[in-house]
DNA sequence: TATTTGCGCAACCGATTAGTTGCATTTATA
DNA sequence: TATAAATGCAACTAATCGGTTGCGCAAATA
């Protein structure tokens, strides 16, 4: 089961939940009202984000809370970051740049 | 036919094709030989990345050559940009932060 | 205590995915 | 000109995905 941020957040609904919980931790019914789908629907998305540490939970007496984990975003961010460089105007020493890609 | 940036880059084939051809463009057979997968195979994940522009071709007699377009990454970090203040400690003034999130 | 509520888990289903093989077409080469 | 090389496209397949319904269990409530 091959279970990456990436994969995480290539569903649509997936980012609206993390969009939502990032807010305020939410319930899972909570967070099904948002949507057009069932509660299980929601709570197969929020396991996938669970199982990748995107999100963590809250226990609560029979309520979960899910809460956002926002470092675990900073893997999109570093694996960006190899090319952020070559969209943006104000790098100039493109040398470096492929270099740096080079040594990833 | 869902076809955005979060599901190109979703497949650690893509991601792998991406840093490859982001240090220079490439045909689909050298980019096969880099893989344990079939020239066809490489093929159908050109497309798909084609199709949501994170690559573009250049014909050369009968050879295309696939550059990488990085304009194209812009979204997926503006996506992160929402969140990036959560997980930088520079941020402080988290009220803006989750302000920021709401208009989305 | 009996009932309702919130939740996870399992089974099932149709659509999509990532791979394969086979083939047709165009361009380069012997 | 005949052949080889580079590529795209179509058909097929097993696995995965996103959804559903039904169930059981623990916690809250009447």
């Amino acid at each position: 089961m091959r279970r990456d941020v990436f994969q995480a957040i290539s569903d649509p609904t997936r980012r609206a939940i993390i969009a939502l919980i990032a807010l305020q931790a939410m319930t899972p019914n909570a967070l099904a009202e948002h949507f057009d789908t069932s509660r299980q629907a929601v709570s197969k998305h929020i396991k996938i984000l669970t199982e990748c540490e995107l999100v963590r939970q809250e226990q609560s007496g029979r309520e979960i809370y899910y809460h956002f984990n926002p470092t675990k975003m900073k893997e999109i961010d570093q694996w960006l970051e190899k090319f952020r460089a070559l969209w943006e105007d104000r790098f100039s020493q493109l040398d470096n740049v492929l270099l740096n890609l080079k040594n990833k």
